[in-house]
DNA sequence: CTGTTAGCGCGTTCAG
DNA sequence: CTGAACGCGCTAACAG
């Protein structure tokens, strides 16, 4: 490895010229300056990032905790952090978590000892309470998709209630009435604030979901096809599924195309992300969608902010869902709804 | 922040021993071991992962240069040298490309300069030329999913060449004679390799591919659209069309749904790739399938043996695409052949 | 088993 | 504008 020593030596400089040139090279004269460059390209010489973190205190670098690296979903955010670091002329650097609590900490941790400067967290497994306790011990994390009360300003994500409202507005737009919904796993936050928002504006309209239209699914397709067994299973009218993510509005158009039910014909089928897939599926579906990338970038220049002490109350921090309209989802005349829900 | 000193003065010993009950727990007598670790844990000390990296010359850590975060086929790779190199103890820190030569060139030094002690390097943009000239300069760099003549043992890749037999294969088992070919970029090593495979074997079996129907696509969904477009419009006989990447694939479903032709009835459409969407599509899409995640491992345990120096002749670095069959590539009887050809 | 002494490769004073 | 000296936080001999 070739260090500043030696290019120091070779341009007959002392080292502290030589990192002159690479941190302020109009401190030095121009004469010394070509001297000590030419010396760098001669050797091939490349600065120790590592040694000039130490010895700067300063890495450049903020960490990026996410699940995992396989799925668009979590792709699409960090290529968001990524590209505004790049743009602030800071590094990423991503770690997964491997879908567990521990392992979320973990990695935080273990990005906090490469002396990140700051942390942008997605969490989908830490507590409320695990998250505060955090918090309140680690100034410079950012939570990325997820809002914790009491740390507003350390957070950027999507507001779920507003989406599942606009969801409801949709649907109750395109005349549905017989609406069934197909959540994420309980304890996940995203599922119920959409929830929340989606019922509260259902209840406002005067209306109302039966509740044992309401199924718990994991996020997966699989669990789409489920619920729409469990739909036929029940017997009820129903004109509209709502599911909170898109591969399980797949899961469920799958199951549907098997048996021979048409969508949106006779079944609406209403996605939530707005996923890569979702153009292609058949019918392409009408979905809600998250701005992923978008948000990862907020998330990476507030870190930012935070780990340069810059004012960071100027950042956006709240994003806003919208419906994407494909063809899932059909417009139906409420007089011909009951009609058309027991045709099912 | 606190220091080993500040943990070194609490616990009444020197720096020495405050590192050795971290690197090297057993040679340190139990009792100063116990108050060094309770020092810790009072004090909340963490290693500095920086400074321990630039004093032991090791960071354990292998970088890793994609296109992209956001599609889930660099994610699926970067997923498997991730796995890999967590049961090795090793980290994994990934860079993107942002898609161009000079982005692969200068991800791989920025994370050279990061003291990685190895690369894995997915590398699209790079001509064969530039990649030996790097790979002469820098031992440590394994290529991921490409071939580089000359430097074998440093590449972990799929045998493309097979992938492109084993479509032939299977379409013309499935009794197709009349088949379209929809390439990626022309530089694109992975569509050369598949198409010049496919052709020969097609050659092979006695057969022939018309060169007015092997098309140039860019692995985009919109390509395959167009793709579909000339077929038709050149109103030769099609009874298959092998894509060369799954999103094209999709495309060209699209175009058929649209236009009302039936897929696989009129038309049969082959993919490859295995991409996360293509068990939603409709119909289901065969395709070639690409062990992303498996390939990502074994370069990431390969860039580790090269860092250590280890044996690496062990590790298996060809890999084999296989068939995934599902529906649409319909089997078709040879003489009803060109009856169904000109019906399209 | 433990402390002392040197660095790792660089940035950053402070004189000059 | 430049060099000498010191320190970043830690590991690695070498004595003892």
């Amino acid at each position: 490895m070739v260090t500043m020593v030696e290019v120091s030596q070779r341009a007959g400089v002392s080292t502290a010229t030589v990192s002159r040139v690479l941190n302020s090279p109009d401190v030095v004269d121009q004469k010394t300056l070509q001297l000590v460059q030419t010396a760098i390209s001669d050797l091939g010489y490349r600065p120790n990032a590592v040694a000039r973190g130490l010895a700067s205190r300063s890495s450049k670098t903020i960490g990026v905790v996410i699940n995992r690296f396989s799925s668009s979903y979590y792709g699409r955010m960090l290529q968001g952090v990524e590209e505004a670091l790049t743009s602030l002329k800071f590094k990423a650097i991503a770690e997964s978590s491997h879908e567990s609590a521990e392992g979320e900490m973990s990695a935080v941790y273990s990005l906090l000892d490469r002396q990140c400067e700051g942390i942008v967290l997605h969490s989908d497994m830490l507590s409320d309470d695990q998250l505060r306790e955090l918090f309140n011990k680690q100034s410079k994390i950012v939570l990325m998709n997820r809002l914790l009360n009491g740390f507003e300003d350390k957070c950027v994500y999507l507001d779920n209630v507003r989406g599942g409202t606009l969801a409801a507005d949709y649907l109750i737009e395109m005349g549905h009435r017989d609406i069934a919904i197909l959540t994420g796993p309980e304890s996940f936050f995203e599922s119920s604030d959409r929830l929340d928002g989606f019922l509260t504006r259902v209840d406002q309209s005067g209306l109302n979901v039966d509740q044992d239209l309401i199924f718990e699914g994991d996020f997966r397709a699989s669990s789409g096809r489920t619920a729409m067994e469990r739909i036929w299973a029940l017997g009820k009218p129903v004109t509209a599924l709502f599911c909170m993510n898109d591969e399980m509005a797949a899961g469920a158009i799958d199951a549907c195309l098997e048996r021979g039910v048409s969508v949106p014909k006779n079944i609406s089928i209403l996605g939530f992300d707005d996923h890569e897939m979702s153009r292609f599926l058949h019918p392409k579906l009408t979905t809600i969608r998250q701005p992923l990338t978008e948000i990862g970038a907020a998330a990476g220049n507030l870190a930012h902010a935070l780990a340069r002490q810059a004012d960071h109350k100027k950042n956006k921090t709240v994003f806003e869902a919208e419906v994407v309209e494909r063809a899932s989802v059909m417009k139906i005349q409420l007089n011909k709804r009951s009609q058309l829900g027991e045709r099912l």
